[in-house]
DNA sequence: ACACCTTTTCGATAAGTTATAGAAAGTCTC
DNA sequence: GAGACTTTCTATAACTTATCGAAAAGGTGT
């Protein structure tokens, strides 16, 4: 499991004449695909093999578990958590910074290969490999009421918990991501940016005390994330 | 699959010479022990036999599939809606209602034998089998939508798209009570009662033009509850 | 007493899953 | 070329859910 980056390898060739360019690469790439489609537990190591091109046990000689496919996947889950990081140490108005990590944090799950809950399932079976995960979370929860906190003590936020407020917000953009991912029969769909929206929305406004300036709110908000996102990319 | 209520029975006799009170109701009975301590998907059909007495192939006699027991399992899921379609059709405040319908959902959530999301992932993977679990939420989905849009009405609540409030509210009682069952490492974990007032205080608190009203609202809901509660019982 | 039907359980087994072991088929180094 | 290294293969173990037909009881009519 070392080369993965060089062009014409060695080794045993395929049976199926595949072009071998950089197979972990290819098989992350294809297991993705399969997991968008119809989930992870739905999916075998059969199918992700025949995809990648080659058998089902040579997979097993890149990825020795099915789990650590997920695991290299993992590896920018929660990348909202760098903005929350962000906007937490900002000064300024609390409200719109919350707006942006929540919008984000919905944006990002919807947007993930896998839906929330199924990961943290696996995550949840192997803890020692996934303990990022829960790192991730734990640092996202304390960062989000650290925010909520700074809005109380400011007076722009009613008397709350900050730490139940995190919870239920997180927990509100789980569900959501849900609803995203999975429409009920019978109930409308949403795009992922009217989810993002609609937890955002929900989130702040249980905190304000003036419930009418929420538009206001969701405008300074979309204008820290663009400028998260341009600074971010130089 | 027909007696299941004598009791001496006929049918050749288990080798492990179990009681054989009422073989569908014992099945039912330790399968839900064990979906409780493991999830349904962990929990083997060999397991459940081996709890019940019988040999694995025999519980295809009473069970045609896995999926079956959980169906049998259903029947009263969301009994929560009950209370939702007494409490649209009554007359007065619309927030006590509201708040009496959304934390009986997830006092019910969390007290049910599976995870709201395993129990929906199986429902999805067999839509002719799980109509009623679709239809159910649909109902409990609109009864909600119906109460907001009531408060709406009588400007007790702020303007909002009745239906949106539902979606968050019913999203928000499902993932807090994955964190009832599931609590992630590193965050405080909630008792039921809990999470079912931090969801109901939630996304009462977004509706409300006075936020400070919330306690009598709690308060009020908690006398319909308890109303509910004992004209049920008799 | 006995043949026959119904109910329930069992053993054997099929087809699919994740995962392991060791042989095989190339390239690379000396 | 000889041998080491890398990668893939085949074969197979152990475990799933699910099916099939035989087996073991009770009940019924003659």
């Amino acid at each position: 499991m070392t080369r993965d980056a060089s062009r014409p390898a060695a080794g045993r060739p395929r049976l199926s004449g595949a072009p071998t360019g950089s197979p972990r690469q290819d098989i992350i790439r294809e297991a993705i695909a399969l997991f968008v489609a119809k989930g992870y537990a739905e999916t075998t190591m059969s199918e992700i093999a025949r995809s990648a091109g080659l058998r089902q046990s040579s997979l097993y000689y890149w990825f020795a578990r099915k789990d650590n496919i997920l695991q290299a996947l993992l590896e920018e889950n929660r990348s909202s958590l760098a903005l929350a990081t962000a906007l937490e140490a900002q000064s300024g108005a609390a409200a719109p910074r919350l707006y942006a990590v929540l919008h984000a944090d919905v944006m990002q799950l919807c947007s993930a290969p896998l839906d929330f809950y199924e990961f943290e399932r696996v995550a949840r079976s192997q803890p020692q490999n996934f303990g990022a995960f829960f790192d991730d979370y734990a640092a996202l929860h304390r960062l989000t009421a650290s925010i909520v906190h700074q809005g109380v003590s400011a007076g722009e936020f009613l008397a709350v918990d900050s730490s139940d407020v995190a919870t239920a917000a997180l927990g509100l953009n789980e569900g959501l991501q849900r609803h995203y991912r999975q429409p009920l029969p019978g109930l409308r769909s949403y795009s992922a940016e009217q989810v993002s929206e609609l937890s955002a929305d929900t989130s702040l406004a249980r905190l304000l005390a003036i419930p009418e300036s929420l538009p206001e709110i969701r405008m300074a908000a979309r204008g820290i994330t663009s400028d998260w996102n341009t600074t971010a990319e130089s």
